[in-house]
Formats: C-alpha cells, sequence, structure tokens
RNA sequence: GCUCCGGUAGUGUAGUUCGGUCAAUCAUUGGGGACUCUCAAUCCCCAGACACGGGUUCGAAUCCCGUCCGGAGCACCA
C-alpha cells in the first residue's frame, strides 16, 4: 500500500487571486543605473508568472526624472541585455520619455474635467496645508485658470519648483500621502533620450498609472515601498472610468554580503572609482554576477524560491550559490590550480603522463598532466609539513617526504593508498601563471594547461572552488573569477 | 506624530482564505555517516521554528484583542 504524502507543499510561486485567463504583467525600472539583484526579483517574478498563465508581458522604463533620478544612457542597453540573459523577454518595450504627449493629454482631459489644479505653492507651504487636511487657494481655481497655469508650464515660462500640475483628490483622507499628490511638475533637466525637448514630466505615479491602463496591464507587481500609490491611482482611475489592476507587493530584500545598498549610490561609487566598474565583483549587478559564473537560472530559481511576501526577506547569497552549484557542478571541467606554489623537487620520479578525468561522472574524458622532477604544491598544502610524511599527489601516486628546507620528497610508488591526505599539484615545467579575482582579493598561483581553452566558461579549481574563466592571453596570465566553493 | 504592512528553524519558504488530517513542508545551512584518487557532487541519518500575553473553542500557527519587534509611505524620487 503506497502512503500518501502527509503534505503537499506548494512549489514556486503563489497562484494568482482570482485566477486570470491571460495576463498582461510589466517590469518598469528607471534606468538611472545597472541593473542589481533587486531588479532580478522583478524581472524574474513579472516573466514568471507571464510563463504560467501566458499573455503579454512588457518592458517600461519608467524615466521620467531628468533631474533628481537622471537616466543613464548605458543603463537602458544594459536593462535590455539583462533582461534577456534572464530569461525575461519582453512582447514590446516601453519608454516612457517616448509618450509624454500621451500623458499630457490625460492631464489636459483631467483639467478639463475639474479633477486637476495648476498650484503654485512652495512645496513647505503644501505641506503644511496637507499636514492639515486643508486645501490650498488653488484647488478651487476655475478651469479656465487651471488650463492656463498648465499651459505656462508646458511653454516653458515656468521655473522649477514654482509650479505644479496636483490631482484633486480628498484633502481629508486619513492617509496623509494620498492628499492632493502631485501629477506633473518642471524639470529643466536634459534626458539623455529627448534632451530639452519636453520641460514637463509626469511623476511615478501618475506616469505609471496612465501607461497600466494604455497597456492594458492585468497584474501589477510592485515593492511595498509602492503600496500607497494604488490608493493614489485609484483617485486617477476612477475620475477617467479606467478599471484598476490587480496588485501584488513585496518586501524589502537585503541579501546579507551586499547589506543595503541603492542604485544611485553604486552609481555614484562607480562614478568615484570606488569598483573597476558595474562588474567589479563585489557589487550586486547582474553584470557583476554573470562575471564570477552565476547562471540565469540559478538568479531565477533563487528569486522564485523566495516567492512574493510581504514581509521583508534578509536573504543569504549561500541559496543563490546552491542554486548555481546544481546547475554548474554536473558540467564543469575540473582543473588543478595552485596557488602560492611551492617546488618539490621528488626523487624518483621520472618522466610520467597523468591521465585525469576532466569530470568524475565522465572518466573517459581526461586531460594529461606530463611531469619532470619536480612539482608545485599550494603553499597551504605544504605548510606545517614534516619530514616523514607522506601524501598523495592526486592521480599521480604517492610521496614522502624527506626534508622541508630545501623542499624536497621521494617518490614512493603509484599504488593508491587510501590512508594518504590528497592534494592537487602542478608539473614546474607545464602551467600556466594564474589569477583568481574574489570579491575580497585576489590569488595568483599556477593552472594547468588547457584551462586557457576553457575563457567564458565555468570550471572547478579541484579542492577550491569553481571559478569562471575570465581571460586567457593578455601577458600570458589567465584571469578567473571566483563563483564560489 | 499620522497612515499602512508584516512577524513559522541560522537563512528563504509551505501551511493562515474555509480552526482539527500540523507532535508543522521543502530547500539551504550546520553536525554525523556512506561513497569518491577534490574540501565538489551523490546517498543516508540528525539538529533547528509557529514573537509574547490573554480570549473564543472540545480543539488555534490558523479566529479576536492587547503587547512587543521589524519594515514602508507621509518628495515637485523612482
Amino acid at each position: 500500500m503506497l502512503e500518501e504524502p502527509k503534505h503537499e507543499a506548494r512549489r514556486g510561486l503563489p497562484d494568482l487571486d482570482p485566477p486570470p485567463g491571460k495576463v498582461v504583467m510589466r517590469f518598469a525600472p528607471n534606468p538611472n543605473g545597472p541593473p542589481t539583484l533587486g531588479s532580478a526579483r522583478g524581472l524574474v517574478v513579472n516573466a514568471a508568472y507571464v510563463k504560467k498563465y501566458g499573455g503579454r508581458l512588457i518592458l517600461r522604463f519608467d524615466d521620467t526624472d531628468p533631474g533628481t533620478k537622471k537616466p543613464l544612457a548605458d543603463a537602458y542597453r544594459w536593462y535590455l541585455e539583462d533582461a534577456e540573459w534572464l530569461g525575461f523577454k519582453p512582447d514590446e518595450t516601453i519608454y516612457a520619455s517616448d509618450r509624454l504627449d500621451r500623458y499630457y493629454e490625460v492631464a489636459e482631459s483631467l483639467l478639463q474635467k475639474g479633477k486637476a489644479y495648476y498650484c503654485t505653492c512652495p512645496k513647505d507651504w503644501f505641506k503644511s496645508y496637507r499636514d492639515a487636511g486643508q486645501a490650498c487657494k488653488h484647488r478651487d481655481q476655475t478651469r479656465e485658470e487651471n488650463l492656463q497655469g498648465w499651459k505656462e508650464m508646458l511653454a516653458g515660462n515656468v521655473k522649477e519648483g514654482e509650479g505644479v500640475l496636483r490631482m484633486k483628490t480628498d484633502m481629508n483622507h486619513p492617509n496623509p500621502a494620498i492628499r492632493d499628490w502631485v501629477a506633473f511638475r518642471v524639470i529643466k533637466a536634459s534626458h539623455p533620450r529627448v534632451n530639452h525637448k519636453y520641460p514637463v514630466w509626469p511623476t511615478l505615479d501618475f506616469e505609471s498609472a496612465v501607461e497600466d491602463h494604455l497597456l492594458g496591464t492585468t497584474h501589477i507587481l510592485r515593492g511595498k515601498d509602492l503600496a500607497d500609490s494604488e490608493a493614489r491611482q485609484r483617485y486617477l482611475y476612477e475620475d477617467l472610468g479606467w478599471k484598476y489592476p490587480h496588485t501584488l507587493l513585496w518586501g524589502k530584500i537585503t541579501v546579507h554580503e551586499f547589506g543595503k545598498f541603492s542604485t544611485s549610490m553604486l552609481r555614484k561609487e562607480i562614478e568615484e572609482g570606488k569598483y573597476v566598474g558595474w562588474d567589479d565583483p563585489r557589487l550586486p549587478t547582474h553584470r557583476a554576477l554573470r562575471r564570477r559564473g552565476i547562471q540565469p537560472r540559478a538568479i531565477w530559481n533563487f528569486m522564485v524560491q523566495m516567492g512574493l511576501g510581504e514581509n521583508d526577506v534578509s536573504a543569504s547569497l549561500e541559496n543563490l550559490y546552491a542554486e548555481n552549484r546544481k546547475l554548474v557542478d554536473p558540467q564543469a571541467h575540473r582543473y588543478f590550480f595552485v596557488a602560492d606554489p611551492v617546488p618539490i623537487e621528488v626523487e624518483g620520479l621520472k618522466a610520467k603522463t597523468a591521465k585525469v578525468p576532466l569530470h568524475p561522472d565522465h572518466p573517459e574524458t581526461t586531460r594529461t598532466l606530463k611531469t619532470n622532477g619536480t612539482v608545485l604544491l599550494a603553499r597551504e598544502d605544504w605548510q606545517g609539513r614534516k619530514p616523514g610524511d607522506r601524501l598523495r599527489l592526486k592521480n599521480l601516486g604517492n610521496i614522502e617526504i624527506k626534508s622541508t628546507q630545501p623542499p624536497r620528497a621521494a617518490f614512493t610508488g603509484e599504488a593508491l593508498d587510501k590512508e594518504l591526505p590528497i592534494v592537487h599539484w602542478l608539473p614546474q615545467k607545464e602551467n600556466l601563471p594564474l589569477k583568481v579575482v574574489t570579491p575580497t582579493g585576489e590569488t595568483e598561483g599556477r593552472g594547468e594547461k588547457g584551462i586557457e581553452t576553457e575563457v567564458d566558461k565555468v570550471v572547478q579549481f579541484e579542492r577550491y572552488g569553481f571559478v569562471r574563466i575570465d581571460s586567457a592571453g593578455e601577458g600570458g596570465v589567465v584571469v578567473a573569477y571566483f563563483t564560489h566553493e
């Protein structure tokens, strides 16, 4: 008799409720810096739902503030590339900065309906009205006055900070964040895509609200920090008779190893030269992770595992590494890398050829190592040994240490003795200079010949860890980026 | 201060909608063992959690109240 499993644990992401037919979802970053692990969540979760239910997937650049959140020309491309890398294949890519005219139209119809107004209150002043739940004098202006102000804004006659278009919501709303929020403001800074063409830009709440409707978005996935947006935007939807999409929120994600970071902070530090670039292995950017040999599928699995909770999560990269190891271990070729090598003269070790499997699961495919009398051992493996100690040189034979001062040993035979500690090694003659770059520094050493053919592949340095071979050639040095153990 | 969220093992989760089948799932991590010419992988075993207090109930992780803790918003940022 078969035992029924007691619990059927749900796998992956929760079902959408109510169960939709086809969905339309979007990921909407502001390209003001490189995509990071944080963006990956949005990319993956949206893509995963569209994959599950079918429908349309949209990548939308919410690049509506050339002032304080100035978009970075390169970042558009980075998002496009990284989205695809992660498996987010957009059916459509939208640039908010291309669509200002549409937003202006909506603004105008709101103005016509008396649902928005032109306000010239200084922002501190307005804040005190808002906190007190009172309307400022502009709220009751006539339609003509509002339209006139709006026209002045568009004509470029209003200075930054001297006039905005406000949504008319409810000055007594219990949540002050909802009261008469700003829909458009004057920003004269140049925009990387449209330069100085537009003096008036919508706020995220406005732009995003309009786009979600225009694009037919069925489900919005957003961070908890944008939780109030729905309440704000619903006023606009009601004014225009639109139907608000379903929303799902997720909490803040912090990764232990990276701590708190923001795109703008990263961007600043990269520009300051604190990091070598946006793919510096210390950074939480996709490009850095990719360079380190993290597979996109590992990030995908990591994010799906995390689910969609509204509680804040503090994840460990260990979990990402575990996912990546599952992907990489079955196919990564094995090589010997000797960090900080010590040459050991081995008496009685004639010219020998060791055949070593490229992968333990496929012993038929081998690489070869040719020895002369001297082998290289990692300092870590050599240190602390005494004369008389015996070691197994993996896939080659056994040695007995004769002296540590001049490092010397004697070859004692090929027969495998399982009692001996196994170490990896390299022939002194045939090897390559090699450098491993890790998030905490660089390790120099020598690597097996053949590694130079694995550029861009993830390999495992036996008893050391997985690395991605970054480059080979220039200066004869092979550069590897450490992935994880 | 005001308005919202949320708190299940070290970490991430399942279960909470419709209380019992939960002496609480899965993964990761840690410990032990097997296997292995890698400190990888694989296999087996073990460890570890319902924030706290009260209430409702025959019965509460699940419902109610309170407390504590954490987070977010209250920008002419996204």
